[in-house]
DNA sequence: TTAGAATATGTCGAGTCGATATAATAAGTA
DNA sequence: TACTTATTATATCGACTCGACATATTCTAA
């Protein structure tokens, strides 16, 4: 799914700015699954613009930047659609902090369990900010679709499960990084037999 | 995270090939929260070599490609230690699967229908996999560490739970998709439906 | 009043992805 | 046996994406 059809998609709700498509993504019911900075954005805007998918349209503002406010035509919505019937590629999840934390066996025991503690914070923020989308019902001058409350409800679920294994597991890790038994102590002895 | 760092962190367990390396990120235990393909890996490797952070040795092999089998140094041991005490960045979950769904009242019943099928069918297939992988107790030359199982069983856990809320929440979704009138979400509309 | 957040658009380089090329052999199938 | 696909192995290339920075104005709060 590329930046265009993003946009695409953010439009089929009602004309919008570069400046408040970004927003969307960074606020917005879809924020969870999907992202774009305005590196992507605004080229994509440009070329939708080429190809008569989106119309812009120049607004002057007083004491305001001006702002351009693209619409979605015929043409792009039929684009939208094709690209809504087409297979999706598979989820993609991409954590650092699960990364670090394969490596706990290598790091000072309270730099992990900081790690943690930093973790289960994030989650919790984003399970408070997903609940705040889900109740709001509105959404600026979109109206929250049945698929919002599937998509919304799904990543609460998704990140309250993620914070109640850790919650529950943190303590384990922990402890198994500091009692070197069955497969650390083979690798304890290897050192000790080097030196 | 930049796959320098990601290729540092598998050489952390063992020499390895490029081709090693990418085997790494789709079948072994950080196969889901990290990718990269070869594009990425061999120019890393490659730079990664001329910084003296692995150490490049090619191999003539009978019946097979040569293959250059990489080994971290000191000096890459220490980057990737500094590397891991950096504050990670957040979470990035990408899913077209439920972009498509935030377009539920557009697409065909059927069509969205299928679609969460689908995804639960690559759900189910990533829960066997990452039990597989936990079950294994050792990838190849790797043995498994108190990290992997952490994450790997963080993994499973977020994939039972997304796939729990699908199975329990499709009704719903086809439900709301199937009213008629946006505002009429009433039992006389519910009734209506039903006759 | 002075700093900073918000509104608004854009550029640029570094990095990443996916497809493709090449090339040998092993394994499975008609 | 002949044909096809998969596996091992490395590499390039264009298109795309990301994050940081540049620019400018106005509203808000310490």
């Amino acid at each position: 799914m590329d930046v265009k059809t993003l946009c695409l998609g953010v439009l089929h709700f009602g004309p919008a700015s570069g400046y408040e498509i970004r927003k969307q993504f960074e606020d917005g019911p879809m924020s969870h699954i999907q992202e774009a900075g305005f590196g992507s954005i605004y080229p994509a805007l440009r070329k939708l613009s080429e190809d008569g998918l989106v119309k812009g349209d120049t607004q002057h503002q007083a004491s305001r930047p001006d702002k351009t406010v693209y619409t979605i035509t015929e043409a792009g919505q039929l684009a939208l659609k094709r690209a809504l019937m087409t297979p999706p590629a598979d989820d993609r999840f991409r954590s650092d902090y699960a990364f670090q934390l394969l490596f706990a066996h290598v790091l000072p025991t309270d730099m992990v369990d900081h790690l943690i503690e930093r973790w289960l914070i994030w989650h919790r923020g984003e399970i408070t900010r997903l609940e705040t989308c889900l109740a709001a019902a509105q959404d600026g001058n979109r109206p929250q679709t049945a698929g919002d409350r599937f998509v919304i409800g799904l990543g609460i679920a998704i990140y309250q499960a993620a914070a109640a294994f850790m919650e529950t597991h943190r303590n384990d890790l922990i402890a198994e990084i500091n009692l070197p038994s069955t497969a650390a102590k083979t690798d304890v002895a290897k050192m000790d037999a080097a030196e």
